[in-house]
DNA sequence: GGTTAGCACTCAACCATTGAGAGTGCTAAC
DNA sequence: GTTAGCACTCTCAATGGTTGAGTGCTAACC
């Protein structure tokens, strides 16, 4: 058996009804559907078809059909068009964001918060990656006597900082030389040449090695690898309102996968496609077996790059969603890249 | 009529119970408890006076009596004992708490993983308060061509930063200029005192004016108020392990309060007691009629102090709350006060 | 041959009924 | 003042019948 344009349609109409009441659809309710010409009767014996072809479900005998994981990903592989969002949604996007703001953390707070309002799911947004990227300033400001802030700024202009330790009796005036030198270093370095560098730089001045040793260390842990860009969550609650999350200890369990950061990161590294979509199963993490999650990368300057999702049911509004992702993800690099309005 | 000593100790028994079960408590069930020894019917005669008195309430007639919010008022008040806390306990806290980090936010998140672990309840910590506080230092850090960091260094050793827009052309060394200038004038300022010496120093400095007014914006917002100290929270799917939210609506509008910012901030808002006790209606709060709210402040150095906050149900183990708390303030003071282990 | 009307069949959801169990309040005896 | 006894109440879980949505199959139709 081969699916063919009716078959097509109506698989269409069933996801669509679908997503929209998560209720089995039946014959009839097809059947009335504009765009639909055939009784009953004939719908039945297709989706008889499409279920035999692994398409379609059944809950229990009588009760209509779902749609299966794989026909999800006929859905967004050939049946979704993209829509173009309404003046009203693109609108209240930009509300979210505020634009006097180029800070991060911020900027990648308010786009979670504006993408699970808008769509209603649950939205995780990670800070750009550091990796492929140069070192521009290294600059250390002194806090304690022990202590002082290193400033690390990257040449997408992102900025990363932290608390080291730093050894008594530095002063300020000191610092700042010391942080000039490191500058003119490191600059242009990326994350592994700048430790390479630095191994010199500390042989070079003895007496500061110790400091040294506190940076190399600070910036180690600052640009190597993702452990530290920020990954901020928004709408956690929304999927609550969704069916499919109506029993307490399903709902509790996802919830705790976005409390893990461990278990959350995962799910963003998708493929380095603009756009991934996992479906259900595709996802191999039980909490997440009738979820879905869409995945899009936004751009900082040139070599920066940073990922966002959202988390929904399986039979969430693909299209929608990709539209939202698309429109944010040039919102948050027109941001974070600085350019004016 | 009035309480006595009796009466005490069976409201103990039964809150006790409760806390433990949340199921309503029968006369049977205390009168078989250790410490008690009197019969049923005993337990009966004195239960019926304790809800004339308001301390129990009956869910309907053939049911045992749950403990009234009044009840819980009392046994925080008077009847509640400090409990020490276990070997195990403040392990798993010491172990949520890494040493090698002087970092506010992450401190604090750490903080409010550790409430959360511990009590199994949901647990919100603030940032450590910028009011009462003085600026010791002020530093500016090129960023782009157009904006730098503005570092603010205060006398508790704390660090705020922000990015601020500067004009173009002032170069790094400039930046550090005006910097230690700002710092000179500024430092053993309070914030209000700092927002006149500013206005002094841009009327001083009339080219550089622009430069002087973001920055001036920045510590406005930035010293100013309590919009700006991180607010994390910790342990959100931990409410839902309750029979208490056993129904999804109300667990979701209870998750969509610890999303809001607004509505979260003034439950951490207590007297300026060292601990304060809300419980149930006394939060004022639809969304938190069943619960009750422990907050504790923690301190950082002189005049620097944050506050954190356990959220359970009205029935939680508040002994064992308070105690967790009271250690926790001291782990957190340590941390960020920069003593060493 | 594809399409459709008709019909018997299935099954979840809903509702009312019932019995068991837990707990109470009251009374009378200790 | 305390307790045993007992009738009473009310929830909860199980049971069974009814309803309605939806199916699959067959036979008629175009």
């Amino acid at each position: 058996m081969k699916m063919d344009d009716r078959k097509f349609l109506i698989l269409q109409a069933i996801i669509d009804d679908y997503i929209m009441t998560a209720v089995p659809v039946g014959s009839r309710t097809i059947s009335r559907k504009s765009g639909v010409g055939f009784s009953p009767a004939t719908i039945r014996n297709e989706m008889s078809d499409l279920e035999e072809l692994g398409y379609l479900a059944q809950p229990h005998t009588s009760a209509g059909r779902i749609p299966s994981a794989k026909a999800y990903r006929l859905y967004v592989d050939r049946l979704m068009k993209m829509v173009d969002l309404s003046e009203e949604e693109t609108g209240r996007i930009r509300d979210h964001l505020n634009r006097r703001t180029a800070q991060v953390e911020e900027v990648i707070r308010q786009a979670a918060q504006a993408l699970s309002d808008v769509t209603h799911y649950t939205a995780v947004v990670a800070g750009p990656q550091m990796t492929g990227v140069s070192i521009k300033r290294v600059q250390m400001v002194p806090v304690t006597d022990t202590s002082a802030l290193l400033v690390i700024v990257t040449s997408a202009g992102l900025v990363k900082e932290r608390v080291i330790q730093v050894p008594e009796g530095v002063g300020p005036d000191q610092l700042y030389g010391l942080s000039k030198m490191l500058t003119e270093r490191l600059s242009g370095c990326s994350p592994q040449e700048a430790r390479e560098q630095l191994a010199n730089v500390t042989s070079d001045l003895g007496e500061h090695s110790g400091l040294m040793a506190g940076v190399l260390g600070a910036i180690d842990s600052q640009l190597d690898g993702d452990q530290n860009v920020p990954l901020v969550v928004g709408g956690r609650s929304n999927l609550l309102h969704y069916p499919e999350y109506s029993d307490v200890e399903k709902a509790r369990s996802f919830l705790a996968v976005l409390e893990s950061r461990e278990k959350l990161a995962p799910l963003l590294k998708g493929g380095n496609l603009e756009f991934t979509v996992r479906i259900g199963p595709e996802i191999n993490m039980p909490e997440f077996s009738d979820c879905s999650v869409v995945t899009a990368t936004y751009h900082v300057g040139e070599n920066t790059s940073g990922t966002m999702g959202i988390i929904g049911p399986t039979r969430m509004d693909y299209a929608r969603v990709v539209s939202v992702m698309n429109y944010m993800g040039r919102a948050i690099s027109d941001l974070l890249s600085g350019v004016k309005e």
